[in-house]
DNA sequence: TGAATATTTGATTAATTGTTCATATGGACA
DNA sequence: TGTCCATATGAACAATTAATCAAATATTCA
């Protein structure tokens, strides 16, 4: 599309457009934060986030926990790893997640008081 | 699926389970949490959102800043309108928008503070 | 009233996503 | 080695979503 025509000219404060492009963040950092507000946009990694939040849990707890699935929750738990929100270490057969990321916690904190109201 | 069956019982951290469960949020509140996450997950909504922080701005200086349609722009602004996240006036032809929720914003800080790292 | 302009809306389409099912991997232990 | 069990992974499918296009509203002004 052409920007320039999205309306005619004269209508658009320029100046207030101008100032608040200059006060943006960048667009990697928009992207950043969109991508990990996506991965909290989903009950179940919201879930599991803060079950990780008060204790370090297996994929079968998790499962147990949420009436899910075990593959359902490990599909989830690999988006978590791969984006650095969790940390795991195996024990015997057994992998134990955690979180490895305090600004989620806080995220969902917000969210929790925005939800109260 | 059948919960019990996602692995064996004996497995499981029984104790550490119910413990995080008498915890966890009731599902509306997670509900809503994911779904404001949700509207943060898209890098438009979160420039727009942004934007209007700090500026109250019309539909057309909005798609001039982001370099989109406006009716791009005008869909994304009903969603935000449809989950009370922005509100609107009207002043002739022109509609002005401006948030109308402050949690929008520090969600928005720490997933800043976030993707610094 | 009719023309011009800002915005909204509905339908469509391509892309993304979350779960399920089946199967693979990896460690423990006989 | 072979079996068991916890976890991971790949393919497939349904559902959701964001942009585009075309058309409808709403407001101003001549």
């Amino acid at each position: 599309m052409d920007r320039d025509d999205v309306c005619e000219i004269e209508h658009v404060n320029e100046k207030a457009v101008q100032e608040v492009k200059s006060n943006m963040f960048d667009d990697q950092t928009i992207l950043k934060i969109a991508n990990i507000s996506k991965i909290l946009g989903d009950a179940t990694r919201v879930k599991i986030l803060f079950a990780l939040s008060q204790k370090e849990l297996c994929v079968c707890d998790l499962a147990s926990l949420l009436g899910m699935s075990q593959s359902a929750i490990s599909h989830q738990l690999r988006l978590l790893r791969n984006t650095n929100l969790v940390k795991f270490r195996r024990e015997g057969k057994v992998v134990y997640y955690s979180l490895s990321d305090e600004h989620v916690i806080k995220l969902i904190e917000i969210g929790a008081a925005h939800a109260q109201e």
